[in-house]
Formats: structure tokens, C-alpha cells, sequence
DNA sequence: GCCGTTTTCGGCCCGACTGTTTTCAGTCG
């Protein structure tokens, strides 16, 4: 684990203590935030440390530097140490049940003695939570369901798995009556890589069945709450779907609102609300009271004298400062994609041949492709021998022949083995139109020797471009120890 | 805990739903 991660993870566990602790919610946030900020720091923290300019960073104060100098002097944060012996660990598993926060959980800890999950769940079927302040069949009930499916279902999906079923969802509300929009919001239109739940939000007039259709969704196994404007289910997937329902005016600042992020939207109001602005989901509210009515995102941006902030860069990082002095960066756009190279076929371990794959490349208006399956040494994915190479060449030119308005380029992914070279020799590395590198063994290097071994093949003049160069499985496998700006001045300085 | 040419103290985004509540706290979005 990197420093930047180390000090994300500390301050991130000092935050859930404090809160755990019925701390000031504020403190709870700064720390919050200084995770946040580490975990997305461009420099590094140790020659800041070193240099006396911690404090430079936005969100980083006094306490959480001498904090941080302290974790580079002694490997420790005395008071992250102190809470972690302070704050039983037993709360910090309760808190995970949904609908179940801090405060509650204080309670049965404190009054029922409460010292593991299992514990809990055996005080509820004996009722012992309906003696408790504030608790109450429904509560304790509630409590046993959320034990259950946090055992069946726990963590974040894949966007590729919550994307479709969201946009199906969406679609089958669109189409009910009186409803003028209903659009996927939430890090799925932020386009995060991992999704927690599907935030949809509905533009309707109030007599359409939205609500009633959200809540008897076939797909729909458990309805965890209802109200006029909010429904929220568990899918049979473990999904949770949330649906906010809104009028047709007040549909963008809705869209707005349920996109997010939740940062974003605490610097954008805080900046609001220094111009004498509330907003919410509903709407602008002038300081005379009166609510005005954007009539689309882009307005509510530029009523604050923002650049539009693409949904992908609402992070609640720089990019309001940015929007501010016009310097936000142009996003590419998927109708720009001409094409692809880090393609596998059938021939290693892909699931589509040449011809499948060059149909479905013209289908998208695509121009090329570049092919790259697996090299020799990775065997466990079929990796090609020379033999297998050579016959590749050869269908690859004959397929370029016979479609002159399509290009396809015959490359390889080459495992770069420990030593930093690639996989074939000079001669067969020499047939290709371009050499993919890419690390598929020995992960657990250090730092400087993975960095080491990828620079090495970096700099092999066969390699044009570097594979999945942090080497993490999204939700599977974190990545593996390398200086990634290293290899950025690298990737820069030899082209 | 962080921040600030209005402030070095007093703010810090704003709202929905639930359950136990007799007026609102807790949890979540
Ligand atoms: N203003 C405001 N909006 C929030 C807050 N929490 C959530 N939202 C809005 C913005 C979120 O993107 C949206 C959906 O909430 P989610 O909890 O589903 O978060 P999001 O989808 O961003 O991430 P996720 O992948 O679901 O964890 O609701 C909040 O505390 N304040
Ligand atoms: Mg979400
Ligand atoms: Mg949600
Ligand atoms: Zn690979």
C-alpha cells in the first residue's frame, strides 16, 4: 500500500471512529475530506511532509498535518491509535446493517452489552431490543432482515452489471403515464467504475403510478422504503434501487440533485449560499424567498458563473474551482471512438473471432481495430506460440485485402516477464503493427522493482503502449506496488 | 477540524422516510 492510501485509510477510520463516538459532524468531515484528498494527491505526501507544505493543501489544516508529519516520523498516529483501542470494534460491524447508524448502536452495545453481530441477532429473536429507548418491534425486526442480507449481499457492482439493468428500469418508467423523463442519475451517470445502488429520478405529474410501479417491480424482492417522492427496493441481485420522483419543473434541479456527488453538491451550495442562493432538489431559492426554476443543468451552472461540470467530473475535488477560471478539461466523447487495441479473439482467451469482432467494430462506425491477444508465457490464457503468431499474420493480412475501408492491426499483448523484457524475440516482435506490454505475473514485487521491470520494457523500442498499467481487478484484486508517475515520465520521454 | 480582504470565531448543503414520538431523532439519499 502506497503512503497516499495509508493516510486515506488512517484518517478514513479516525472519521468512522468520531462518528461512532457521536463526535461533531464537521470534525467527521474534515477528516473525511483529508482521506479524500490523499487518496487523489497528485504529489507526494512524504516530500510535502518534508517540506513544511501540507498545510498548502486545500482541506488539510494544522491538526491533520502534524498528524501526517507524525505518521512519516514514527509509522503511527497516536490519536488514530488511541481510538482504535477507545471505540469497540463490535460498532463498526453493526453500523454496516442498513438503517441501523451510530446511535442506535451505541444503545445496544451500552444497554445490552452487545459483542458481536451474531449477539445482536440472537437479542432480537429474543426481543430484548423492544426495552430499549427509542426502539420498537418494527426497529428490531428491521434489524434481523438488515443482519440477513447484509450476509447474502455486502459491497459495491460492477458498472457493467448495474448499468443495463438500470437502463431497463428507466426505460419501463418512461413509458408509464405522465411521466415526461426518467433518467439513470447517481455514480451511474457519473460513470464510476463501481456503483453502490441505481439512482433513477422521474419527471412526472404527481397522479402517475411511478411510486406504485417502483415498489411492485418484478425484479424487486424487498421494499425498504415508500413515501410520495422517494421509493427505494433491494433487487434480487442485491442491488438496491433508489427512485426519486419529482414534478416536470422541477425535473432538473432533481437530476442535478440525485447525480451527485454528495461532495460536489456540498461545495456547489456552500458557493451558492455565499451568493445569496439556496439550492436543493426543487430548485434556485432567491434571497427574497422566491423559487426559481432552472431549466436545465447548465443554467444552474451558469447562474453561479460556472463552466457546465460534466456529470464524470463531479467529484467535489477541484473542478468547481476549475469551472470557475475556465480551465475544466474536455472530456472525449464515445462518438469520437474510432476504433480499439487491447483486443483478445478466440485464438487466446477472447470470446469472439476476427470476423465477429470487426462486424461488431463496423457496426459502431468503427475504422479499425488493433488485435492483441495473450503471448506465450501466458499459457492459462492461451497465449500464442510462434506458429499460432504467424498464422494470425497471415488471416489478419488477408482480412485487410478483402476490406480496404477497414483496418485491422495485428498486434500482441506481450506479458512482461520479471526481468522487464517481453515475450517473443527480436524477429518475431519485429512482425507485429504494434506490441502491448502488460504485467501478468510476479505481482508481488516491490514498488521500486515493479517500477523497475516496467520502465525496463517501456524502454524495449518493440513496445508502443503499456496494458492495464495499474494491474488491480475492479472489486477482485488491488494493484500491484509501482510509481506510476515514474511511469508517466517515462511513457512521456520515450514517446 | 478547516476556513477567511467582510470574519481568527462561528459558521460548515439540504431534504425524505421511518418509527416511536407527543414534537422529533435517527438514518439515509
Ligand atoms: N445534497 C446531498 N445530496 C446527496 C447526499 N447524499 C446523496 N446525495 C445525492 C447525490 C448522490 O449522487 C445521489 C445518490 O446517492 P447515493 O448514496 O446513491 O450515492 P452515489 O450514487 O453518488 O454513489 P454510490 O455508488 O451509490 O455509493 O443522491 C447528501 O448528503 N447531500
Ligand atoms: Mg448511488
Ligand atoms: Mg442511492
Ligand atoms: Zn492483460
Amino acid at each position: 500500500m502506497s503512503d497516499k492510501e495509508k493516510l486515506a485509510e488512517l484518517f478514513l477510520e479516525i472519521a468512522q471512529w468520531l462518528e461512532l463516538r457521536g463526535d461533531n459532524p464537521f470534525k467527521i468531515r474534515a477528516y473525511e475530506t483529508a482521506a479524500r484528498t490523499f487518496e487523489q494527491l497528485d504529489e507526494d505526501p512524504a516530500a510535502l511532509s518534508r517540506d513544511g507544505r501540507l498545510e498548502d493543501i486545500p482541506g488539510i489544516g494544522r491538526a491533520i498535518a502534524a498528524k501526517t508529519r507524525e505518521f512519516f516520523e514514527t509509522g503511527h498516529i497516536a490519536y488514530h491509535d488511541d481510538l482504535k483501542a477507545e471505540i469497540p470494534a463490535v460498532l463498526f460491524e453493526m453500523v454496516k446493517i442498513p438503517g441501523l447508524g451510530a446511535k442506535k448502536a451505541r444503545v445496544l452495545y451500552e444497554k445490552l452489552d452487545v459483542q458481536s453481530i451474531g449477539e445482536l441477532e440472537y437479542a432480537c429473536r429474543e426481543n430484548r431490543l423492544l426495552e430499549l429507548p427509542g426502539f420498537g418491534a418494527k426497529t428490531q425486526a428491521k434489524i434481523l432482515a438488515g443482519i440477513e442480507s447484509l450476509r447474502r449481499f455486502q459491497g459495491r457492482f460492477l458498472i457493467s452489471e448495474a448499468l443495463p439493468l438500470a437502463e431497463t428500469i428507466a426505460g419501463r418508467l418512461a413509458r408509464l403515464p405522465g411521466v415526461t423523463a426518467a433518467t439513470v442519475a447517481g455514480s451511474l451517470r457519473r460513470r464510476k467504475e463501481t456503483v453502490g445502488d441505481i439512482d433513477i429520478v422521474v419527471g412526472a405529474n404527481p397522479a402517475s403510478p411511478v411510486m406504485e410501479t417502483v415498489a411492485t417491480l418484478p425484479e424487486a424482492q424487498a421494499l425498504i422504503a415508500r413515501g410520495p417522492t422517494k421509493t427505494s427496493v433491494t433487487l434480487q441481485n442485491g442491488l438496491n434501487l433508489d427512485v426519486r420522483l419529482v414534478t416536470p419543473v422541477e425535473y432538473p434541479s432533481a437530476l442535478h440533485h440525485f447525480t451527485g456527488s454528495k461532495e460536489h453538491h456540498i461545495k456547489l451550495r456552500g458557493l451558492a449560499r455565499d451568493q445569496g442562493f439556496k439550492i436543493s432538489e426543487y430548485g434556485v431559492e432567491r434571497p427574497d424567498g422566491s423559487i426559481m426554476r432552472v431549466e436545465g443543468e447548465a443554467a444552474l451552472y451558469r447562474l453561479l458563473d460556472l463552466d457546465y461540470i460534466e456529470p464524470e467530473l463531479r467529484e467535489g475535488g477541484d473542478e468547481i474551482a476549475a469551472a470557475r477560471e475556465r480551465r475544466l478539461p474536455v472530456l472525449v466523447r464515445e462518438e469520437q471512438l474510432q476504433g480499439a487495441f487491447h483486443i483478445h479473439t478466440t485464438r487466446s482467451d477472447g470470446r469472439d473471432s476476427l470476423a465477429q469482432l470487426v462486424a461488431a467494430a463496423r457496426q459502431r462506425g468503427w475504422s479499425y481495430l488493433g488485435i492483441s491477444d495473450h503471448s506465450r508465457t501466458a499459457f492459462y490464457a492461451g497465449g500464442l506460440k510462434a506458429d499460432a503468431v504467424a498464422e494470425q499474420l497471415r488471416e489478419i493480412d488477408a482480412f485487410n485485402a478483402a476490406q480496404p475501408d477497414f483496418r485491422v492491426f495485428a498486434g500482441i499483448e506481450s506479458d512482461i516477464l520479471p526481468d522487464g523484457s517481453l515475450d517473443y524475440d527480436e524477429a518475431t516482435l519485429a512482425g507485429f503493427d504494434f506490441v502491448i506490454g502488460s504485467v501478468h505475473s510476479s505481482f508481488g514485487m516491490t514498488e521500486a522493482a515493479m517500477t523497475g521491470r516496467i520502465v525496463a520494457a517501456m524502454r524495449n523500442p518493440y513496445l508502443t503502449m503499456l496494458g492495464h498499467p495499474t494491474g488491480r481487478l475492479l472489486l477482485a484484486r488491488d494493484g500491484y506496488a509501482v510509481d506510476l508517475n515514474e511511469v508517466i515520465r517515462v511513457a512521456a520521454a520515450t514517446g
